[in-house]
DNA sequence: ATGAAAGCGCTAACAT
DNA sequence: ATGTTAGCGCTTTCAT
């Protein structure tokens, strides 16, 4: 293996300083063209690769981003590989941590960062922006942008996934279909219930009306299948009972496709008796039966928001903070009831345009 | 934001020089036990951090590793973050590159690592190894962990994921079952195809009855569920032109979720018509009508033994390289056909254990 | 225009 | 035993 060549290395071989040489192959003007040319000719050749390691020590910039994340979860995960490209693409490596959602541990993921200079950081918060160490960490970049879903009065870049915006649309169309008794499964966190109960006040309903199955989806839970499947096991132990929701919003898709299964084992109709719908919109979501309705989290346009905010910051670095807020929308397939659009077209007596021959 | 505070900070409030601050702080023998206790106190209080640029450049180790990944995949995007935990608690930080699975991209990406001065790099290297280039920038780091599938003479640690192993499981069982015209769908690698093939031989069988439908899977491919149900379509124009299949192995779950449904809607039964098998055994592959069979690529056993060989290396960097196996498992069921665990137990005469009411 | 000197924050090799 | 000097590879500043 070829043994790394240095600045002192050209520099030796030109007769110059190494001074020089660096100011030469960055086009420093205080260098005569025609050497500039001879020593960037003469780097080539030699295979010159700068160390980053120095560069960065002294320099403002290490080209690098770190990234710390709740890894694992499907539906977040692309978010992460496409910011990874866009990152790349501009010339910055990516540091990549697991936050777990533990602001503990990501106290110390960003200390890591501090001390190897990352240029910006991008976390994904929810949840870890009430703690004000955290807060204070972040401030100490020279850009941060932060992907949460309730917080807004934070001092960083904020890129906030409206869960309600989705949600709404859904209740909003559960509501017109009739159903009435909702359910939710997974972690039930505000920005989930909230819009389901106002929903609910909103329809003259009572806002307790929210059947809730709090399932706690520990950050490394991959198999959320089995695991929303024991939890409403638990939930629901009688068999002969009648299950209390006519439509249930999960926070997962993978655990969605457990409910479909575990309803008809229970002898109940989707969409007829319950109707169904997960979070995240996974590729499969078209593969279970029925197919699964879901909210479109907007991933390619939660990373190029991300993207933009931090490049915004990085670049210029006196402007105020930013908010931007990217929605989820609510994907229609059977599983949520009938057709959005054959119900339209019903109403003005007119044919479904997709449906032709299902019209209700 | 407090301004970091170097070693040169604590020697001047300590009355010494930031060498032996240095040396205090790591418990070195040349500094007196009381003058490190006091120094170490010093340190915790002005909050020091230790600049790992600095340290890097100086020392013998970032403690960092370099991952290169082709992202986006679900299968394998486990396995990533597992390594990401596994490298953190460790005490290493991870650089994440999305290799695309091109050799160019990849090359430029290893030397981004080596200039950053990684201590060692993971790297999936789908058909890469056969880039000398590559293989021979591997060889620079102090410690280099390939995935692969196929290549075996490599001076690197190998894991190899050997996806024969499973393949075959699932061709005696559907030889066996009286499968015959077996079809595969996705890239068409040699690690695939030719398990099968062998299979057939063994049967008696002629090879070339696999009947393969190669969408390669360009690496940012997400949607496998929309990307195999055109190419079905492309493949299979006329509805009414008998399936040649009787059983279907598809490359990706979400893929094989595809197929269950445009089976459905030709017409045929799964798995009385056409018995069809996923790779991945993603949660959602439960979820499925049938539930979908697949192959599990045991993910926790490839991140932990690729964190082993890592290590082993960068520990005992003379011993020589290592190649380690991890198979890959068939996971049966409905839609691969009748419960091998009925078969085995109708043959007995006896009923199934696991399903006692099923006896076929 | 050109080049030499200083220093980033750290640690390993040297003195005393 | 105790600590200082030298130097990693790079860039910025200062003198010519």
């Amino acid at each position: 293996m070829p043994l790394p060549v240095s600045l002192k290395n050209i520099a030796s071989r030109a007769g110059i300083t190494k001074a020089a040489v660096s100011m030469a192959l960055r086009d420093h003007p205080s260098i005569s063209v025609a050497r500039r040319a001879e020593v960037q000719k003469l780097a080539r050749e030699m295979g010159y690769r700068p160390n980053l390691l120095a560069r960065g020590l002294v320099g403002k910039s290490t080209r690098s981003i770190g990234i710390a994340w709740t890894l694992g979860r499907p539906i977040s995960g692309g978010i992460v590989q496409d910011l990874t490209i866009r990152l790349w693409n501009r010339g910055y490596v990516t540091f990549m941590a697991n936050s777990l959602s533990d602001p503990i541990i990501t106290r110390q993921i960003l200390s890591d960062f501090t001390q190897r200079g990352v240029d910006g950081v991008i976390i994904e918060a929810a949840g870890l922006l009430n703690d004000p160490v955290l807060v204070g960490q972040l401030k100490g970049f020279k850009a941060a942008v932060a992907l949460a879903s309730e917080i807004d009065d934070v001092p960083v870049n904020l890129v906030k996934q409206v869960t309600s915006y989705g949600i709404r649309q859904m209740l909003d169309y559960w509501l017109a279909t009739g159903r009435r008794r909702i359910g939710f499964i997974g972690e039930a966190s505000h920005d989930k219930i909230e819009p389901i109960r106002q929903k609910l006040l909103e329809f003259g309903l009572p806002a307790d009306h929210v059947h809730i199955v709090d399932v706690t989806n520990q950050p490394p839970t991959v198999n959320y299948f089995d695991h929303y499947w024991s939890a409403l096991d638990r939930t629901f132990p009688r068999p002969k009972e009648p299950f209390p929701c006519d439509a249930v919003l999960c926070a997962a898709d993978g655990g969605a496709s457990a409910l479909l299964k575990w309803l008809a084992h229970r002898g109940l109709r989707v969409p007829h008796d319950v109707a169904v719908a997960g979070i995240g919109d996974v590729d499969m979501a078209r593969g279970t039966t029925p197919p699964l309705a879901s909210l479109d989290r907007h991933g390619d346009t939660l990373s190029e928001t991300i993207e933009a905010l931090l490049f915004q910051r990085l670049e210029r670095p006196d402007e105020p903070v930013l908010i931007k807020t990217v929605p989820t929308t609510f994907v229609w397939r059977e599983s949520a009831g009938p057709c959005p659009t054959c119900l339209a077209s019903a109403r003005k007596g007119l044919p479904c345009p997709l449906h032709a021959k299902k019209v209700v």
